[in-house]
DNA sequence: ATGAGTGCAAAGTATTTGCACGTAC
DNA sequence: GTACGTGCAAATACTTTGCACTCAT
């Protein structure tokens, strides 16, 4: 991975400071393991597997409140709901970019437009809207289930 | 209006015949219903609207089960998810459209933009992806409330 | 030293479900 | 008449919170 992580750290730890919170090493662990995961990732997911990591333990309530904030700090963004589920991405050293949900077996496809942020800003300013943050979600069949679905 | 209710419910009703379920009060009673409410809501917000309206009643458990059949026959989409809650839309005589939320002041803006869909659809084949429904959800700070913030 | 952070268990939300009764067919 | 639908209350799933203890500053 070519994100620096020490950086994020240090950006991390400013942004603490900033708002008169503590740098605790559950928040910076955190951080450390949601990039080691690596992947999309929903919260029971990412409890379960820090749980695995017998060397470091962070509880389901710091995961939640760390979210939080990691998604204030910008280092992370709710992707997509669907139904109940939320599911959560890291996305440092990544273009912003949508996803394309399979329906039928749950793949998560990443893909960048940068023509249709371009019309979002242009939408946004034809209503004076200031935009924070955007998710679009198309829903579908993916390729793979598609041909099994043929045969 | 210009949409034809009765046409929906006759159409809705085959819908039930094909799927072998049987037609009843509730069912059709929750179509008007969500038509009359005429904008986007919550199921909270429904229940409670239609326990002002003393005439007919329909249960929170039946809302949610009739919800998702609507949902399958096409006259409701899940338009908005933010934190816990689920904002729905009866679509029916409506172009396809997205929207623009927000933060501050919960107001939903509803936007058409036919290039904008154009682009998905061209995302969607360079994945041989099936799309089946999707959700632009542009959060951020309206008009009015950006004035009120400068004043 | 002091107040913020953490983990736990309990409380909140939103949604789903089991069951007894009612209704469509 | 039978099976599916409905309403209620209980159950579930996800997330938040109160509190006592711990740790960063």
């Amino acid at each position: 991975m070519s994100v620096d992580l020490k950086e994020i750290k240090n950006e991390f730890k400013k942004f603490l400071k900033r708002k008169n919170m503590k740098v605790t090493q559950s928040r910076l662990d955190l951080i450390d393991l949601i990039a080691d995961y690596g992947k999309h990732f929903e919260v029971e997911e990412l409890v379960n597997w820090i749980a695995t990591r017998t060397d470091r333990g962070v509880s389901r309530s710091t995961i939640y409140r760390t979210i939080k904030l990691l998604q204030e700090f910008g280092v992370i963004k709710e992707v997509i709901k669907l139904s109940n589920r939320t599911i959560y991405e890291f996305v440092v050293g990544k273009a912003h970019h949508d996803h394309l949900v399979c329906v039928e077996c749950g793949n998560i496809i990443e893909f960048v437009n940068e023509d249709i942020e371009k019309l979002q800003d242009e939408v946004c300013e034809q209503y004076e809207f200031q935009p924070i943050h955007h998710r679009l979600e198309i829903f579908g069949i993916c390729s793979e289930c598609r041909e099994k679905k043929v045969t």
